[in-house]
DNA sequence: TAAAGATATTCGAATTTTTGAATATATGGG
DNA sequence: CCCATATATTCAAAAATTCGAATATCTTTA
């Protein structure tokens, strides 16, 4: 695997990973790997105040990685490559950090 | 795949990432997938200075990802579990952030 | 259209991360 | 022992991230 990471892709790999470097953005990407859900739904999972996770939401939104769909008065996000979480959740099952 | 992500994975999981999220340290981490290597060809590779890049190993040294060993007046360092950074630039190679 | 429910935005403060500068430590050679 | 080279540490400042509080925006229904 002839692996070369110049300075530049350095920059963005680590941008990208930088994104699912919180604990609330984790939750929120493994969740919606399940399908898609409505805000108030991720909320009851997860114990944070709603408007911070409509930040997470937002940064998650803005840099691609979800997309959100109105549906009456909620808004639902899923992921718009789920793949990229599949792959990213099985790379900590295969190196579950101890 | 069964994947769940109690908040005390991601918590785990997410500082884990975090090791990963810089481009600094994901520079020297690709490097080190090439082998052993000192301080010094570590900097001639990386444009930063040297104390900076000090700073990093020791991040790294102390969460587990590299292990240094003293040769003459050099410091060498290599990856504990190589494969975790393989797989890891595997996931960027899949799923390259644009 | 007013009210209620659901979600988003803004802004500032607190916290964390990153870096530079200065300095310290360690090693081998002379 | 002193010097040069290689690396590490410390500390403070700068930059980035995170979060709470307050408030704004939509949407539906009465």
């Amino acid at each position: 695997m002839g692996v070369n990471m110049p300075r530049y892709d350095c920059q963005k790999s680590a941008d990208f990973l930088k994104l699912f470097s919180h604990p609330t953005r984790l939750l929120i990407v493994s969740e919606l790997l399940k399908g898609k859900r409505c805000v108030s739904r991720i909320n009851r999972l997860i114990k944070v105040r709603q408007p911070n996770i409509s930040q997470h939401l937002s940064i998650l939104r803005s840099s691609g990685i979800v997309e959100s769909s109105q549906k009456g008065k909620e808004v639902c996000y899923c992921l718009k490559k789920p793949k990229v979480i599949e792959d990213l959740l099985y790379f900590f099952k295969k190196n579950k950090p101890e």
